[in-house]
DNA sequence: CGGGTGACAACGT
DNA sequence: AACGTTGCCACCC
């Protein structure tokens, strides 16, 4: 839909990624991968990080239900980062081990899209 | 145009 | 489980 200029395509895309990232339900977590398909961005997980990078200043977004594949999260081990996504995870009942997400009870389920993607 | 970089992902060893 | 590789994509020099 719309015009087709080279810029006005980027701010769509990010803004599919910041709706995407806002409708993480809280409790829930969802991979940079898996944020990229949600906002119809298949392989474009990098440009979720970038996105969610330059938007930390200027937006409030749930950024930290959004992990690395798996649950692991992006941040270097023990940074300040890393703690501050853990500690806000774990203020909504996602718990977390050194630097992975472990899987919510009945909550968050990251993985059903994969699992019927790949039939697992 | 070419090379480096990064809040990534998948695969192999 | 921990790395190293390769594929990707947008950006910046």
């Amino acid at each position: 839909m719309t015009p087709r200029s080279p810029q006005s395509e980027a701010k769509q895309r990010t803004t599919a990624i910041l709706r995407a990232v806002r409708a993480i339900q809280r409790g829930t977590f969802a991979s940079y991968g898996e944020v990229a398909r949600r906002a119809g961005l298949p392989g474009r997980a990098r440009l979720v990080g970038t996105v969610l990078r330059e938007s930390a200043s200027s937006v409030k977004l749930p950024w930290h239900r959004v992990t690395g594949a798996g649950g692991r999260i992006a941040f270097p081990a023990g940074s300040r980062s890393a703690r501050e996504q853990i500690r806000r995870l774990d203020r909504e009942g996602v718990k977390a081990r050194g630097n992975r997400v472990l899987q919510k009870p009945a909550a968050s389920s990251p993985r059903t899209l994969d699992a019927l993607l790949w039939k697992m």
